[in-house]
Formats: structure tokens, sequence, C-alpha cells
DNA sequence: TCTCCTTAATTTCGACTCGATACCATATTG
DNA sequence: CAATATGGTATCGAGTCGAAATTAAGGAGA
């Protein structure tokens, strides 16, 4: 039994986690097939109920998802027609346009919560959720990505008596937005793995 | 530091995972835009190259890979068209067909190999795979798919002197194909975790 | 100020995926 | 021998996606 570990020559762990991956994705995507959005615009909702102020514009939500920034515009306007986020300008850059979530776009990224399906007793989600992290961090790595971190675990976050800071916008911050997610993240200094 | 396990009331680890799915899912399918194959492809050509004889079937791809017959289809069909797979019946049921990978489609089923982009150190490629594959059973047992597991690991499988035994079916097995993934896979002894 | 270059976003187009539906051929059951 | 179930296929429409072209705005340098 122990010669099971190598049982064939071709199947190497690597090629082993990319078939699940790949099983992974369908499970997921199909899953989700519910609330009246497709995948597409489940993932974007998602994103921008996650994103801070600076992280929610159309280039960001395209490198967050990966996909280009033609995909994500139509994405985006589509959630507007529904009424889940609405478009403005953001700061001072006139090209530049925000989407912001609605009370029933906020809502509805609420419910999206238990879609996963994933079932499993409480001490083995934590684990998968530091392998999917580590999975994730290592594949954007690889293809010189950037990691979407949350804003307080950023090499730039910084806490004085005053409160939150961004050493790079030279912005201060509201307490909420430090658990948010940013487009400028760069991984820091390590006090947390809440990356 | 310690307060930050569950540093924002809506975000519970199963949404975490939800949302980390949600980015693998993308970043996976992005990657293996490259050898000529469409990701639908791509997935069924694996499927074929690790699947039994048994299981070559649209129907049980189409279980495999969560999506329908029509779909499966199709694929395999533009797979057959390409030269990678050959359409035959299946079995005595007439209806029933079967698609076996060409050598072409062996080949080029082993160049996947590299695909996923997942580097790590191997210690943690482990820890991946299992993990993975615990969420996998997990999210098919949810909602009461097969496990399509590895043949040998299935309840129905018999180890006499005369070669392995299929108690189900009530055929003998060639031994490379205690190996193979196989539909009706039902998780048995667990004399071992590959499943 | 006037170019040149870069960047943010959008639009359009074609290829493709996918699910739904209807349909055909073949078992299987009563 | 019906009635029903099952494996598979064809077709259609909605939607995704990337590529390329376009518009608009910012920035750098002469």
């Amino acid at each position: 039994m122990m010669i099971l570990t190598r049982y064939q020559a071709c199947m190497t762990a690597a090629h082993d986690i990319a078939s699940l991956l790949d099983r992974l994705s369908r499970l997921h995507g199909t899953g989700r097939r519910s609330v009246g959005l497709n995948p597409a615009q489940a993932s974007a909702l998602d994103y921008l109920a996650r994103a801070n102020r600076f992280s929610r514009t159309p280039s960001a939500v395209a490198e967050y998802l990966s996909a280009t920034r033609g995909t994500v515009s139509q994405t985006l306007k589509s959630l507007a027609a529904k009424g889940l986020a609405e478009e403005g300008p953001a700061g001072t850059d006139r090209r530049s346009r925000r989407y912001d979530l609605t009370a029933e776009g906020e809502a509805l990224a609420r419910t999206l919560d238990a879609g996963g399906g994933v079932d499993l007793p409480d001490h083995l989600l934590e684990d998968v959720r530091n392998t999917l992290r580590q999975l994730v961090m290592g594949m954007i790595a690889a293809r010189g990505g950037r990691s979407f971190g949350l804003c307080r675990s950023c090499r730039f976050h910084r806490n004085s008596e005053a409160g939150a800071h961004c050493a790079l916008m030279d912005v201060p911050l509201r307490n909420e937005e430090t658990t948010q997610i940013c487009q400028e993240h760069e991984p820091g200094d390590c006090t947390t793995k809440e990356t």
C-alpha cells in the first residue's frame, strides 16, 4: 500500500491538482446559477462588496477577476442596470469611474454567502481557507499579478493615535476601510496572515 | 492581533472560501487558454485520459464536468473532429457511445500537466492536493453527485489471485484499469485514501 | 502651448460556452 | 405490444470572453 503515492507515472501531484481545480471550478460555477445573476455578475458583485473606495474601478475589477476591461465593463453596466450598483466618478481623475453597491446590491451580496455549497466540519474550513489562499497567492505571483489583500496587512498601512493611514495614497482611512480589499495592496510586515 | 480571526461579522469562513474559489476558477480558466483547446475541451480530454472503459461515455463526462449532456456532446464531437478522440460503441447497449483518445489525444493530454501554473514547494503540493480532494468530495456529496474515484478504492473492488475484479459489473480488470477513474465508483473500505 | 505618449473606459465584433428544449433511437417495463 | 425510461444529438438563444478600435483625459517634454 505504501507504493501508492506514485501509483502512475503520468499522474504528478501538480497534474492532479490541476484536475481537481478543473472540477472544482465547474462545481463552483454551476452552483451559483440561481440568484438571477450569472457567474460573472456574481463575482463582480462579491468583489464590489469587499473592496475599498480606491479599488472599485472597472480596471481593478478586471485585474481581480483575471478578465479584460472590456468584459468587465459590460458586467458592471449590467449590475448598474439591475439597480445593484451605481456608477460615479472616482477621485480627481475624470477618466476614472467607480461603482458603488446600492442597498439592494449590498443585501444581495450578503445572500451569496451560503452559495458555495461547501459542507465541511468547522476545523477543516480553516484549513481549506488557508490552503486556497496560499494557492491563489502562488498563482498570482507566478503571473505577476497583484495580491489584492486587505488594507491592514499592506506594507503602506500606518496606525497612529489619530487613526489608520495609507502611506501610499497619503490619506486617512476610516476604520472599516482597513479590512477591505485594496488594489494597491503589497504584502507587508506580516504582523497578520490575513493578506 | 488575536481578534483578527473574526475581523468582520459578514466575512464567514464559508464566504471567504467561496470568494477564493471564485478567483481560483478564473485564474485557472484563463491559464489554460493556450494549447489550441478551449477550456471545456481541455477538461474533457483530461478526463478521457484518466477514465476507464466504462466511464468514457458522454453521460459520464457530463456528470463529471457538471455540465449537460448536450454541451458535452458538442465538446466530444469537436475532440473527435480534431483527431484527438475516436467515437465507437460502448458495450452491448446500442444507444451508448464511447470516446477513446487517439495516440495524439494521449500525447496532448500529457502536455496539459504543467498547465496549472501552480508553483509551490513539494511538501505543500501534497497538502494542497488532499485539501482540494476533500473540498471536491464535500461539494459532490452536498449535491448528491458521484465521487468518480479510482477503481481500486471502490467498495466493489476485489483482488483475488487471478487478478483484479469488479463485483458490480462482474468483469475482470486489467491491472492498469484499477488506477483509472470509474463512474460507478462508491467510496469503499478505505484501505487507501486515493479515492 | 503644442505634440507625443500613456492610461481609463467603452464599444463593437466574432468565436465560443452553456442550458433548455425538442427530438431520435434504443432499452425496459407492464 | 404499448408505455415509459434512458443515452445521445441537433438547434437555438442568452451570455461570456478576448481582441481591436475608439474616445477621453492626464502627463512629459520641447
